[in-house]
DNA sequence: GCGCAAATATGCGCACCACGCAAGTTTCTG
DNA sequence: CAGAAACTTGCGTGGTGCGCATATTTGCGC
């Protein structure tokens, strides 16, 4: 990657960064374009070079990361489906290398304004089209491993549509629930749920 | 329903029905709140005592309709939780009264604009949030109908997110095919596979 | 019928936002 | 090292969401 893409790829994360914490932070409403700009080192302007809105911008880490689970689906190896699935999910909420880099100082206040943050409309809306992006990939690649078409098959398009379900559910739960559970038990637990027919309990 | 809800009622549903048309036949961006106020015959700052962005109004309609799925939900007879689903979900998916009192004229322009008006960022967010409330509902319908916690549970907010994925991948399905497959057939199709398990075809 | 209280519609104003355009500045390439 | 390409920045504009004050309409008790 040459200094070009390196030096963009730092000012968007710091950007996405900049915009999530101050959410957290003060709130949603409280943040201004500018304040976020200004976190990052960066004009206002240049913001709206990266991304075309706040909630773009807070939701980026989100896509990525989603992202990441189409990439994990096609590369790994011949395996059932929903073990596949499995698998390149939970790899995307693990031990989070991430989180090395933002250490957070206070955990219960920062748990806090997650939930304020995930509760404000104009970003439910915008977390749930970047699970619709991550949707389409993940349904590409299903329809590699499956043999089917994306044109004219349900199907790949329902199973990337339940796994993206799935995984909005388990993180819902998991900011419902006090004491957390964690995620990757809530991840297991839905995706097994899913692939077996969801019959009640 | 007194004179005032009545007024409410109608003006809500001219506001919301201005907001599609215009939008289909113009595009997203090319509809101001003025002329959707001025379309329903009410002043545009009265727009936003209903609804607080644009998008809001044009997915109202599908909101409510989402909506209805949970009341139909409980008040069906007792029957297997995923033959109420399926008859709930269908039943607003049927032959459409609302139809009757607006009139499409040229059916394939109509399709087209509805295309391009799907493809809106703004809008995919929007009409996946009126999916995510109306989820709230549908689990809490699924959690009287099966005896579980909303709170401690996972199983139904996780069936109600997969029927309103079902639902979503369905009507995107639909808008996808040419010659375009009924919606209800997809519907069908879908909500069988999701309660058996999502096995390869 | 009648008048009062509550709900609703409207006008006005403000802060913010997304974005096009036209420089200025930095990085890549031969 | 020079020219091209990509990126940043400042400025201006149209549009939006919403608080606040006011006028109008509706419902209700008498």
């Amino acid at each position: 990657m040459g200094l070009r893409e390196q030096k963009k790829a730092e000012t968007r994360a710091a950007l996405s960064w900049a915009a999530v914490r101050l959410t957290v932070e003060r709130g949603f409403g409280n943040v201004k374009v500018e304040d976020i700009a200004e976190a990052a080192g960066v004009s206002p302007r240049t913001f709206n070079n990266y991304f075309s809105s706040k909630g773009e911008a807070i939701v980026a880490r989100h896509l990525d990361r989603s992202l990441r689970i189409a990439e994990a689906l096609r590369a790994g190896p011949e395996e059932p489906l929903w073990e596949a699935i499995t698998r390149s999910v939970l790899a995307q909420f693990g031990p989070d290398a991430e989180a090395a880099a933002h250490p957070i100082a206070d955990a219960a206040q920062w748990t806090a304004g997650v939930r304020m943050m995930v509760s404000e409309p104009a970003l439910q809306g915008e977390m749930l089209r970047a699970g619709a992006i991550a949707e389409a990939e993940i349904a590409a690649a299903v329809a590699d491993r499956t043999g089917t078409d994306l044109q004219q098959d349900l199907y790949p398009h329902l199973v990337a549509s339940a796994v993206v379900a799935s995984i909005n559910t388990a993180t819902a739960h998991h900011l419902r629930t006090d004491p957390p559970v964690p995620v990757s038990r809530l991840l297991a637990d839905a995706l097994t749920r899913v692939a077996t027919g969801l019959s009640a309990p």
